[in-house]
DNA sequence: TCCCATTTTCAATCATTTCTGAAACTCATG
DNA sequence: CATGAGTTTCAGAAATGATTGAAAATGGGA
């Protein structure tokens, strides 16, 4: 390296803690450390790094860092490229902050959210048929537990039709909401 | 109890059904499973449980149960009530699901995204500042270092706004917020 | 005060997730 | 089609997180 040692430790040391930080966040966003460190270290890199690149910039082995990329490529906020005369290939971070938030949120709810939205709609529809031939007791904690579950239901379409409107892959919904909705009153 | 043996295992078949659907999503809202399924067995039980019928009904220690139960307290999710005559301590779950989501969205705030954004302020601060008669190549990488740090803290902040906005203990601001949005062409 | 029903804590155990390293695989190139 | 740089897979090792159970703490009432 041709530039002066001492900035070079320095970039490099800010950009530790900047992946440090990231990888704490990991749980919060359903994805394991490594991988929160790998996207943060590839986000502040700005440019493609090699598979070897981001193993010995982590400390991570092989088969961790060829996981962890294929995980972020299918979250979709990593990406393939190709140096020029270089066999290898390099990865590069989607650099927009709303749209890998987008992403995050699109795929969590795909995940999580949709799997249990499909199981309550089942669960529901078990919900036996009102008797009026029955126990009034009964009866009543019957019509009360489907309330609930009715409850808990809108709510999670609620938000899976907000999801799907301002977290879907096109256009910055999510930003100009948010944006909007930061400066009402 | 009085009530038809079919109708009493049905309502408990689907419970259970529900309590295991909720339990599944634990990861995603950052909670451990059991203390998903103990929230969920509140809330879809509507009434106040104590802790032995918790943990008969769960097939959970009397440890696990007293620390997923202390933990739905921190999070403001369940509260304590009491029946006269009884010297043991009862639980309920609050029943707003728009309310438990704001509890929960404030809770994950708190500890997730309040601490990553101190620490991201500290790092920005912590960039040297620009300095004139060092590698120019040194100065570039230093100044896109700070813009992606900067754009990712204006993220952070942008959400945290938001956040404390909607989610405030205070108001129904998250659902209008979202019935809102969900309208809007 | 002491008693006893109840709750909390915590070291040890158990379960789950994550990571490693080496072998298997792929595929452009000579 | 044989070579080897590059990538993926996966069985076991390591790390992390959850659960138990029994002992310690709490606190209301006699």
């Amino acid at each position: 390296m041709a530039s002066s040692p001492t900035n070079t430790a320095g970039v490099q040391h800010i950009a530790d803690e900047f992946i440090a930080a990231w990888g704490q966040m990991a749980g919060a966003w359903g994805i394991s450390r490594t991988m929160a460190e790998v996207h943060a270290l590839l986000y502040i890199a700005g440019e493609p790094m090699n598979t070897d690149e981001i193993m010995d910039r982590l400390q991570i082995s092989r088969g961790n860092a060829s996981m962890s990329i294929r995980a972020l490529l299918d979250w979709g906020i990593v990406s393939r490229t190709h140096k020029r005369g270089d066999r290898k290939e390099y990865f590069e971070a989607d650099q927009d902050v709303w749209s890998i938030f987008r992403s995050i949120v699109r795929e969590r709810m795909k995940r999580e959210v949709e799997p249990l939205l499909a199981r309550m709609f089942e669960i529901h529809d078990r919900c036996p048929p009102p008797d009026a031939s029955g126990d009034p007791q009964q009866q009543q904690d019957l019509a009360s537990l489907q309330k609930r579950i009715e409850r808990m239901l809108e709510f999670f379409q609620t938000l899976e039709k907000l999801s799907q409107r301002f977290a879907g892959p096109s256009g910055k919904g999510l930003e100009t909401a948010a944006k909007l909705l930061g400066k009402m009153p």
